[in-house]
DNA sequence: ATTTTTTTGTTTGATTATGATTATATGTGA
DNA sequence: TCACATATAATCATAATCAAACAAAAAAAT
């Protein structure tokens, strides 16, 4: 991990706690106290942080920056790209089918669209955010139980992976932070794949949903190969989505 | 947990509270009353907060600084009542405990007092709602797997049922629609009854809360006698309420 | 491949925070 | 008022945290 990753991970948490302790950062990001220590002190140089006993805390100037910068990330051109991402696996649903809904942001924006589109549709999520909002959109909804993982609001763990392996899916619709040919669908976290794999040895038929940024990337955990899915994207033009699609249907989004 | 942590958690139950002691702050934070006591004066030299034997007040200029931010909290009459339920209902939670929190609104209420004042709590629920607003508020959140009720979105049946029993809380806070009593504890749905005789089973102390309108009300379903749990209640002057008083304990919120 | 630079973890002693103890002060009820 | 219980302040020992110096490891440059 480098040093400016570290740096940002330790402005995202404060910036979502306010505060943070040096033993909490420590443990978390697996580095020694005086690491912490250090980056601590780099960061109020910055002006970003300030430093209390025991840990740090949000400078005043950064926190108001900050607030204004998430505003308009909610708003992003990602977004509009997931979206149109996200009416071409719309399309896919047939009425009254079962499929499993994957946490994540791009995965959130084929909820209205089902909710509008798909009659008597039945969605199984991980995620507690879109079992609230299909709820909410009067869409039948079932949740896998067990610990939230804060910082992507998804159910994972073992548990979850056994309720997964009870049930039956027509479709599902995944994230994934990397895509490529050779070294298939990526994620940076272990049990995040476990549980994208166990969904998928359960569905008919898989989707894999990634915006052009994931193409070409690649994370730590491999959760399969690129042939078990199918690949629904909006980039149009690079060598690499040319070799997937030797291995899998690429449903491309125009916009 | 670092000092400034501390200091804000007492900043917010005093904002909620007006008052706070020595000793419930001492049990609460889990620190010893002399910390409390240093961390009272570090606040009184702020001038955030006024010492009194026993305690603290909130300083007069700070809490007219928090009485324009509690005004734009101000939503419904009623809503503004269950807040005054929830906080006493907060007061009861001692940090590091696994408390289960049902769904309903009056239970949402008690969402933004856990996490700003109880530290290291756990909280299990049965409402995809609750559980995506605690992890929000990065408070370590369970929830139970299952079909989401579209009316509640709660998580019900015999499945969550089974959930619960492989579970031990040290407190619950459950709504209900009736509390007589003489019928006891009654909701209109026989599910949800089960599923929170099952909660009440597997927790140490149960609180119900209740507004004004839900004592001396009789619904469908029996839950359980009115001595299996304590009463939050805002009523204050009816012979029912008497009657239950005789039964179990009842908390009731002055506002 | 070797040197240089950067980054990291460890050690040390100093500083700070905490909890226990004790003596004093405050409030409460007879 | 007096006794009694509880709260507080002051003191001390212990534990946690910190800063600085150093050594080891990793990365970059030669």
């Amino acid at each position: 991990m480098i040093i400016v990753e570290r740096h940002e991970k330790i402005l995202a948490l404060l910036e979502k706690r306010q505060q943070a302790s040096v033993s909490e950062l420590s443990a978390l990001l697996l580095v020694s106290p005086a690491t912490i220590r250090r980056d601590l002190a780099d960061l109020e140089n910055l002006g970003q942080v300030t430093r209390v006993h025991g840990g740090a805390v949000l400078s005043e100037q950064y926190a108001s920056q900050m607030h204004e910068q998430t505003i308009n990330e909610k708003q992003s051109l990602h977004q509009e790209e997931k979206r149109v991402i996200a009416q071409q696996a719309a399309l896919q649903v047939r009425g009254g089918e079962t499929i499993y809904l994957d946490a994540g942001t791009t995965t959130a924006c084929l909820i209205p669209l089902l909710a509008q589109v798909v009659p008597k549709v039945t969605v199984v999520t991980n995620s507690v955010n879109h079992a609230a909002k299909l709820a909410d959109l009067s869409v039948a909804v079932m949740v896998i139980g067990g610990s939230v993982k804060l910082a992507t609001n998804a159910v994972i763990g073992s548990n979850a992976v056994q309720q997964i392996q009870q049930l039956q899916f027509d479709r599902s619709f995944l994230g994934i932070n990397g895509v490529t040919a050779e070294a298939g669908l990526t994620t940076p976290d272990m049990e995040e794949a476990a549980m994208k794999r166990a969904v998928m040895a359960q569905s008919r038929k898989n989707y894999v949903l990634a915006d052009a940024s994931k193409i070409g990337a690649v994370n730590f955990v491999k959760v399969n190969d690129v042939n078990e899915a199918v690949l629904v994207t909006n980039q149009t033009d690079q060598s690499e989505l040319e070799a997937i699609r030797k291995q899998t249907q690429v449903i491309i989004s125009e916009a």
